[in-house]
DNA sequence: AGCATCCTTTTACATTTGTTAAATAATCAC
DNA sequence: GTGATTATTTAACAAATGTAAAAGGATGCT
């Protein structure tokens, strides 16, 4: 739970108070490499924080398994297009290693909102800045070549090519594998 | 005033202290066509709402002009890469037709979310549906063709191909105006 | 109406990416 | 460690998209 609270410190910080009513509705769980937290179909009612490990959301489209998108320590993970919408997700979340993390309880969160402000502010600008990125995500894909979306990615997160297979971080880009490998080759 | 007021009522009642508190920090402003409502290089700090017309947000990458969204009546614009980060944007909002819109002044808006929750959970409803749709817009730019995108888009907007030219269409698909014209061709 | 400008389509060719299959490399289970 | 499975690369060919240039269309201005 303390890294919880230390990532939310960097975010914006809550009352004790809150603290406590925060931790009352998290759960520690931990799942192993490959394994899936919640199936396909079901409606996202929780808000993951990455402890120790990885996470990637995943969905198939064609019989194809796409990344949406990985996350690693020290992370907020939710299908939020389930959790905003109410909607059943066509995706799931899947750990890339054995992971820790803590399950946030999402329907509990958003009737603490009512008693604390300070907490739906909190998460208001932890999901802000989730958009923030995705929008962002939105021009990489829509005018860079997927050649330049792998070296953006792997300047930004080297990380990600060591503990990612190639095949996830393919879709990611929006590419098959062997259109990356074809991308590492040359040079 | 009243078209905002409406909208509002379809994601979030508010009080009629909330609506006087809001009308206050909001100015009406109308855009002839093709004309730019901000510069390129200046950090958001206003929340639009489309009353009559439509917008574009849009951006250069390497000389051409690329559209990364466009809305028209009864939608809310922001630049929101800038509005949450403090940044400057290097995207412009610009006049698709001669359009009329409310502005909102957003450092007051934030300042008004200490003295109003409703208000703050009125535009964290509204930013978390306009990332539900991002996230949406994600998974199509991933993994589907440009062919696919076209009529998917033809399909959910229609209108969007008499108000808006087959070049800005272009670019927010990702793709060359010609490989559009190829796709258009094809049938 | 006439001219200029902008938008859209078409053509030809280069480049990139997809598809399928096979070969090689790495990893996992026993 | 050995064999089986999975991941990655390579090859060959097909399909899609990009680039550049030209030709039509449409639109707007005077």
């Amino acid at each position: 739970m303390k890294e919880l609270l230390d990532y939310i410190t960097t975010i914006h910080d809550i009352s004790v108070e809150s603290k406590i009513a925060l931790e009352e509705i998290c759960s520690h769980e931990s799942i192993k490499k490959n394994t899936d937290l919640q199936p396909i179909g079901h409606t996202c009612k929780t808000i993951y924080f990455v402890v120790k490990g990885g996470l990637r959301i995943y969905y198939y489209k064609a019989g194809i398994d796409i990344t949406e998108i990985f996350e690693f320590e020290n992370s907020i993970v939710a299908r939020v297009e389930s959790l905003f919408s109410g909607r059943p997700s066509r995706k799931a979340i899947q750990g890339i290693e054995d992971t820790e993390l803590i399950a946030i309880n999402a329907n509990r969160l958003f009737e603490l909102y009512d008693t604390s402000p300070e907490l739906e502010r909190l998460f208001r600008k932890i999901f802000e800045d989730a958009y923030v990125k995705t929008v962002n995500r939105i021009e990489s894909l829509q005018f860079h070549t997927a050649e330049q979306r792998y070296h953006q990615l792997i300047k930004d997160h080297p990380e990600v090519l060591k503990r990612v297979p190639l095949k996830h971080i393919a879709s990611y880009l929006g590419i098959t594998q062997v259109s990356l490998s074809r991308i590492r080759a040359r040079r």
